[in-house]
RNA sequence: GGAGGGUUAGGCUAAUGGUAAGUCACCGGUCUUGAAAACCGGCGGGCUAACGCCCUUGGGGGUUCGAGUCCCUCACCCUCCGCCA
């Protein structure tokens, strides 16, 4: 949620901003919006002042046995129009904050300018792309062949966007997650947290996916509770309506979770393979950081992701996202996308993105610097990584002639040393 | 599911229906060579150039001139019982 005074004071320059992202964004409203809300809250203010005062020399009257009917008569009448006054005043509040909570952020100032993925910049590369001497497959046709990966029987059980690891399958997926965290706790710094799967709607208010994005998820039936889109939900809503000590700061969290996407709107695409899922594995790093650091956070952050793919040798490229191509909550987000041989193309694997103060002003999160007042903390988050996609990535890369594919060194320790997948007879 | 107790500002804690008192922590100041102590001020949010004004006692609603306090409702926490991995 953008701040309503700074809206208010750079309404041009915000909407000239918003624009950039593409879509439709009509802040005409907020004027009008805005001054109706200030004048009706002037004057019931002033209503307000003249009751409280009234009604202390109602009590002071009473006290010395004097009469005060007439006072109280007066007030009955008035009171009727405070509480039609503070009935609108609600209505005004209540629109222009539904208002609000629909404007997406605004773009930090290195962003780029453009449509969509394809203007996207790419601002470095890593790794070599593996050469075949035979024409590599998708991940489907090695996991199937191998007998780890089965859609078919995944469909019969859940239908389509679900699938089964078996095996050695299952095994590699359970290894990329605890590989993925020791990374992220032992060396970069990082507490692990096992946060819930399920939160309710003012947690997904709080990082910007309701109310908009209501679609997108998984909805459990009477009650208030949403399946987590990701762990971001959950995790940057721990410090919901917090001050936190400024010394805390940095905050840094690594989780592994389940997230479970409803994939609305996305029919025909990705319809083969884990690429997209109505469930899929994710490690997620989230931080909470001061505002004057949090984009040397956002490198950081980063980097400790991309640690991830170093670490496996899988060759990768980072692009920053263009003012077309970014989430509604992020002020400025890089794509980590990895190199997949049996595509023929970089696909996504890891979005990092920092959310300044959008999500900490939703969820109320903030700090107290030394000695002043709590100011609004910065959110930020990225895939460390998504696992599922890591998974394939692998399977694609690491896969061989005879059909097998090879374990990364890294993952050997948590797949009790196995050096190669093959086929069970 | 049943019974009882609870939720007040960063923490802790008060308030016969009369307009949120105190305390600890923290910040600033006075004093001091420096620090501590002591004393003074600040320490939830909004509006205002300022003086001030308004809001804030878990959420929502009601009664009342006036609600932390009374009534209804919801949420969460604690204790006990039942069920349960």
């Amino acid at each position: 949620m953008l701040d309503v005074k700074f809206l208010r004071e750079n309404l041009e320059e915000v909407e000239k901003r918003l624009k950039t992202r593409g879509g439709a964004v009509d802040l005409s409203g907020f004027r009008e919006l805005d001054s109706r809300r200030r004048k009706l809250l002037t004057e019931a203010e002033a209503l307000r002042a003249r009751r409280n005062a009234v009604s202390e020399e109602v009590g002071r009257l009473k006290r010395e046995k004097k009469d005060a009917s007439h006072l109280v008569a007066e007030m009955q009448e008035e009171g009727a129009k405070l509480k039609a006054l503070e009935t609108e005043a609600t209505g005004v509040d209540e629109e222009l904050n539904k208002f609000l909570l629909e404007v997406p952020n605004v773009p930090h100032t290195s962003v780029p300018v453009g449509n969509d993925s394809t203007d996207n910049p790419v601002i470095r590369e890593w790794g070599e792309r593996p050469d075949f001497k035979f024409s590599p497959l998708e991940h489907t046709d090695v996991g199937e062949a191998l007998g780890i990966l089965d859609f078919e029987r995944a469909g019969k059980i859940s239908g389509a966007r679900f699938s089964l690891l078996m095996g050695a399958g299952a095994l590699l997926e359970r290894a990329l997650i605890n590989f993925m965290l020791d990374l992220h706790t032992r060396e970069h710094g990082y507490t692990e947290v096992l946060p819930p799967f399920m939160v309710k709607s003012a947690a997904l208010q709080g990082t910007g996916q309701l109310p908009k994005f209501r679609e997108d998820l998984f909805k459990v039936e009477g009650s208030d509770h949403f399946l987590i889109p990701t762990a971001e939900v959950p995790v940057t809503n721990i410090y919901y309506d917090e001050i936190i000590d400024e010394e805390r700061l940095p905050i840094s969290y690594a989780a592994y979770t389940p997230c479970f996407r409803s994939e609305a709107g996305s029919y025909g695409k990705d319809v083969k393979g884990l690429i997209r899922q109505h469930q899929f594995e994710k490690v997620e790093l989230v931080k909470f950081s001061h505002p004057d650091s949090s984009y040397d956070q956002l490198e950081r952050l980063t980097a400790n992701a991309e640690e991830v793919l170093k670490r496996l040798g899988l060759a990768y490229r980072v692009v920053t996202l263009c003012t077309g191509d970014m989430g509604f909550a992020s002020a400025k987000t890089y794509d980590l996308e990895v190199w997949l041989p049996g595509q023929g193309k970089y696909r996504e694997i890891s979005s990092c993105s920092n959310f300044e103060d959008f999500q900490a002003r939703r969820a109320n999160i903030r700090f107290r610097p030394k000695g002043g007042k709590p100011r609004f903390v910065h959110t930020l988050n990225g895939s460390g990584l998504a696992v599922g996609r890591t998974l394939v990535a692998i399977l694609e890369n690491y896969q061989q002639e005879d059909g097998s594919v090879v374990v990364p060194g890294a993952l050997r320790p948590y797949m009790g040393g196995l050096e190669k997948i093959v086929k069970k007879s």
